[in-house]
DNA sequence: ATATATATTGCGGTTACATCA
DNA sequence: TATGATGTAACCGCAATATAT
């Protein structure tokens, strides 16, 4: 800062400062002391100076000349006075709008964060909800190829006992078998669909999970977990079965 | 009508000082 | 009492706009 910004005002502001000698910057330097003390002196404004002037910022954050003259008078300022006043008052104010704000986006944040933790951990208990399920639909489909072997085999025997007895009046239908439903789900049918049972059966394992578990980890869409629940799931079939009824 | 000079105003940043813990 | 933090009046430099020449 050189002495001429030093000084400032109008009265200083043309200074021809290329003729000061150390004399005269001296003497302009005791100048700038006495404005400082001057400015020291009239320092703040009266609390009914501020009070004034911050009842017409609430109105109207930026002054008409005309108002701002009138105002000036009213308060015994000068109108610049009033005009700089004003203008830190719009900065002050502006700050602190950035600090609500500030405050208010870290709030919706950390609500965010929480409510997101809470859905994650939702997410991985059903997780493992479904792979214990898994498990359990696997198991009984083994059950079932069991339960198949031992139909054929037991009618295989009484078909050989009732030769051996030489009954052949009750004929029992041996031909059961395990086809694809159109859904996935398998059909257990003795041929004639006298017999008729839909199971339940998972899609494949990975594809199930691919859905659960997105590859960049991100929740998806509400509508991507709407196409999820349960009901969905389980409730595939269109008789009054349920995949629970299976092995319940 | 157009170009240039000058004045005014607002804003961001800074300084100097007062006040307070 | 000394000191650092904070608030505030005033200022500077710049850009945008209005007004005069």
């Amino acid at each position: 800062m050189n002495l001429n910004e030093m000084l400032g005002g109008e009265e200083y502001k043309y200074s021809p400062m290329a003729a000061v000698d150390d004399e005269s910057l001296a003497c302009l330097n005791s100048i700038a002391t006495a404005r400082k003390k001057k400015e020291k002196n009239k320092r703040r404004f009266s609390d009914e100076q501020i009070r004034l002037l911050e009842s017409m910022f609430e109105s109207e954050s930026k002054l008409e000349p005309r108002k701002k003259l009138q105002v000036a008078k009213e308060l015994g300022l000068q109108p610049r006075q009033v005009a700089i006043w004003f203008q830190n008052k719009r900065a002050r104010w502006k700050s602190k709008q950035l600090e609500r704000d500030y405050s208010i986006l870290r709030g919706n944040y950390n609500n965010l964060v929480s409510r997101f933790e809470s859905s994650k951990n939702e997410k991985q208990a059903l997780v493992i909800q479904l792979q214990k399920l898994n498990e359990m639909v696997q198991q009984s489909g083994g059950a079932k190829q069991d339960s198949e072997q031992r139909l054929e085999q037991n009618s295989a025997e009484s078909e050989a006992d009732n030769r051996e007895n030489g009954n052949c009046e009750f004929e029992v239908k041996p031909n059961l078998s395990l086809e694809r439903s159109e859904h996935g789900g398998g059909v257990l049918s003795d041929g004639d669909s006298s017999i008729r049972a839909d199971y339940f059966v998972m899609e494949e394992e990975p594809s199930l999970l691919t859905m659960v578990e997105p590859v960049d980890g991100s929740l998806t869409s509400p509508e991507d977990w709407r196409s999820w629940d349960s009901e969905s799931v389980f409730d595939q079939s269109s008789g009054s079965y349920q995949w629970w009824d299976f092995w319940g």
